[in-house]
DNA sequence: CGTGTAAGGAATTCTGACACG
DNA sequence: CGTGTAAGGAATTCTGACACG
C-alpha cells in the first residue's frame, strides 16, 4: 500500500536502534529465512519499515520460545493467507469487469 | 500524515543514490538550511521520505538556475502556508465545539 | 555561490569462526 | 539452536580546507 513502507533504505545500524534487536541477531534471522533485505551495490543490508515491523513480531515471537524455523512457518502462513485474498479480490474484478483473455 | 514519510532513518549515501544528489550537494543544501537531517549518536545524519522529496524540489529549482536563498525563502512560504491552514482548520474545530480553555 | 576533491580520522558493516549449551 | 564476541578488512561518513569562478 504505502511506497514507503516498502522501500528498503534503512541500514542494520538503525534497524538495530528501532527495533533493539543485535545486529547479530539481525543478521541471523535473515540467515533464517525470515526477513529479505536488499543489498546496496557494496553489500550492506538494506530494510523497510514493513521489514522493522516483521523483526519486532519475529522479536516477541521470540521472547515466547518460539524458534526461528516456527516463526519463519506462521510468517509463510500469514502471506498465504494474504496472496489468496489478493487473488480472491482479482478474481472477482475480472469477473466484473469481463476482461478480455 | 504517513508516520514513515516523517522518519529519520536514511544515511546520506542511500538519499544520495535515491536523489541523485551528490553527498557534497545534500550537505551543502542543509548548510544553507534548506534541510534539517537528524544526527545519530555518533553524528552521521538522518533523513526521512519527507527530506528525500524536499530535495528532489531543490534539485529542479537548481537546474533551473534558483539560488539556494531563494528555495528557502519558497520552502518557508510553502511551509507558512501548510501552518495558516492548519491554524485555521484547528479554529473552525475550537469554534465548532467550543473546548473550554 | 555552488560544487568537486584530496585528507585523515572515526564509526559502520561484512564475513567466517569460536564459544556456550 | 540462538546469540555473543574478537578479528581484520572494506566501505561509509564526518569535518575543514583549497580550488574555481
Amino acid at each position: 500500500m504505502s511506497a514507503y513502507k516498502d522501500k528498503k533504505v534503512i541500514t542494520i545500524g538503525i534497524v538495530s536502534e528501532l527495533t533493539g534487536l543485535s545486529e547479530r541477531k539481525i543478521r541471523y534471522y535473515e540467515e533464517r529465512g525470515l526477513i529479505f533485505p536488499d543489498r546496496s551495490k557494496r553489500g550492506t543490508r538494506k530494510y523497510s519499515f514493513y521489514d522493522v515491523e516483521q523483526l519486532l513480531k519475529i522479536a516477541d515471537k521470540r521472547e515466547e520460545g518460539v524458534q526461528t524455523n516456527e516463526i519463519k512457518q506462521e510468517l509463510l502462513n500469514e502471506q498465504t493467507k494474504k496472496d489468496i485474498r489478493d487473488r480472491m479480490i482479482r478474481g472477482q474484478l475480472n469477473a466484473h469487469f469481463k476482461l478480455p483473455k
